[in-house]
DNA sequence: TTGTACGCGTTATCAT
DNA sequence: ATGATAACGCGTACAA
């Protein structure tokens, strides 16, 4: 099997503290040097096997002498396994993917596994330009925040890697691999309640594009909250923004235009942090008054939150908890070699009341 | 020469787009099914020579058939290059290291370079762990922010790998590669400067470890316009407060610890971002009014500055910036094989004035 | 226990 | 122009 031979690297790297020469030398070069075949030391290094006690010693000396570490390449070559995994993500500049990718890089690091990190910016260009990459890069896995316009190769790439989707599902039948998210419907609706019980009717929202699935489920949950006060969200819904979920500016547009409106929302719910803060900004600019003038609320935390002039209501996204369900989801798809049936894991969304929202000034 | 075969890859993969199966066919397969040998194939793809038009016709569409794409393991074996570099920063959820990471990431595309991404919390054994993973995988070149623990083993690293430093330097004569950093005592200077013009005697600064060469730096900075009005910053200097870069509760910590204080400081300066936000955060949650009870400063814009309760003045550290000539000088010394001479780069770090910051209450 | 020889998927050198 | 074959560095049957 492939495993990583960690204390055979302390044994060799320790030699090599005290600014020797690194020469790449290669096991051939050991085994020479120690009178030995190649077989001999690549047993001592792998020690799956019995080598005499002299042997090991002589190898280790020369190892240590040359300053030898092993090829990773060409072990990989034999394995057809790299022990990394990629991550594909909208942007790794969003403060949610960041810490997404910090902890499924220490979770996997654990097993020895590397991550290599593509921000997609939501192109389809990009993320197949990825996809390719990181298929010839023969990474043993693949983590991706899809932008949603590559399903039918993602499909394809989960029938001969490991798959885990997050945040973006794949609806085709034949996709074979894990989903983790929050539960975006059940979230949406609980942050519409908490605005309705304040009395808020004309409520907006700014959402992400609906191609992907967190934002269209987002969208639903908040239609289901909308009809138990008997109003329809359908495509006539005036209080209804699409834009960008990686472009805090989009939400800065969409705060202008809403506010715009003959009749304005009293509420704004931006279905992510950047669109959170985009709206905000455009609040703090025009000296807009929250929560008296308008209430603003969050699907998951802004970064910083507590140090806002104001704070949202949100709904809590931890990216913490995606990120270690996403790469438990990975590395047991690797052990198991992809042999699981499609999982799918949704995390609670729970409400954290701010000083963002109040009742309206006037309600209807 | 090893370059990236984008155009064949268009060309393959688009076959693969309508969920076909991915046979992880090798090139062997190809030519059997071709008709051909390998070498033919590979002229094809890597179409550096004269393959007459019906075979390249014939070996294109058993490539299609079969949806094979070339395994770059087995190039890099070949090449000793695996058009990869590694990232080793304290912590890529640090919004300052998300940055950075971003905008090396697409400078390096642009090169079809890949980017391996490693958070070292600033410990040692994690840097030494990452420095052999990367260097048994083959990596172009690495870019480091170091811990200042392991700077014999990166200096011996840059004799045989482009290396280019960020943020921390490192000493040792016979290191071989580049440095970026902002300029810290030049910036530091100017935070401390600004605050002894509004009148400030007692400033306090929350630092990073002195070990790091940005700490240090930043430190002499604030020396040096301290002595600009007689006071001598030495190992008796009372406002000083040594925490951790990549912790902001170590700010927070700070601000408590200081604050108690019989004479406590009417401002302080935070040396980096994370420090900043948590002295803010001690504030905030104690009801210390700023700029009126302190005044406060931070090197470096703290995330979502804009939309914070109270605006530090800040220097100016932009991620972008430094991301940008980090990548430009991995992908020069790359291509000219390493052959530089060090290069150092400071960039700027100028004033943006903040609510944060008023005259003292009480001037001495 | 130890060594020889082959194969992993490519590319490059030599023949033809 | 095309094909056979030797490398790249490693692990492991198989032989000894």
């Amino acid at each position: 099997m492939y495993t990583s031979k960690v204390s055979v690297w302390v044994e060799i790297m320790d030699h090599q503290k005290a600014g020797v020469v690194l020469h790449n030398a290669t096991i051939k070069a050991v085994a020479k040097d120690a009178g030995v075949s190649v077989a001999t030391v690549s047993r001592v290094i792998n020690s799956n096997c019995k080598v005499s006690a002299e042997l090991v010693e002589a190898v280790n000396k020369s190892i240590a002498k040359l300053n030898y570490y092993p090829n990773t390449v060409a072990r990989s070559l034999k394995f057809d396994s790299t022990l990394s995994i990629g991550l594909i993500i909208s942007d790794i500049s969003n403060s949610f993917f960041c810490f997404l990718a910090r902890t499924i890089e220490d979770v996997i690091h654990g097993d020895n596994y590397n991550m290599i990190v593509c921000s997609t910016d939501n192109q389809q260009d990009k993320e197949l330009s990825y996809l390719r990459l990181l298929l010839g890069k023969k990474v043993d896995g693949i983590i991706i925040n899809t932008t949603g316009m590559n399903d039918e190769l993602i499909t394809s790439v989960s029938h001969v890697l490991p798959v885990v989707l997050c945040g973006r599902k794949i609806h085709s039948p034949s996709f074979h691999g894990d989903f983790v998210d929050s539960d975006n419907e059940a979230g949406s609706y609980t942050l519409t309640r908490h605005l309705i019980e304040h009395g808020h009717r004309r409520i907006a929202i700014v959402n992400g594009q609906r191609i992907f699935s967190s934002a269209a489920e987002r969208l639903a949950g908040f239609a289901r909250a909308m009809k138990t006060i008997g109003i329809a969200v359908d495509e006539g819904y005036p209080y209804l923004f699409e834009g960008n979920f990686t472009d805090s500016n989009s939400g800065t547009l969409a705060a202008k235009a809403l506010l715009s409106l003959p009749a304005p929302p009293t509420a704004i719910i931006a279905m992510n942090n950047e669109l959170a803060a985009g709206v905000l900004r455009y609040c703090h600019d025009r000296g807009i008054h929250i929560p008296q003038d308008l209430s603003i609320c969050s699907y998951g935390k802004i970064f910083n939150n507590d140090l806002l002039y104001v704070q949202p209501s949100y709904v809590t996204m931890d990216p913490t908890l995606l990120g270690h369900k996403i790469a438990s989801f990975m590395l047991e798809r690797i052990a198991g070699k992809n042999q699981h049936s499609n999982r799918e894991m949704r995390l609670d969304a729970h409400l954290v009341k701010g000083t963002g929202v109040s009742a309206p000034a006037s309600p209807d």
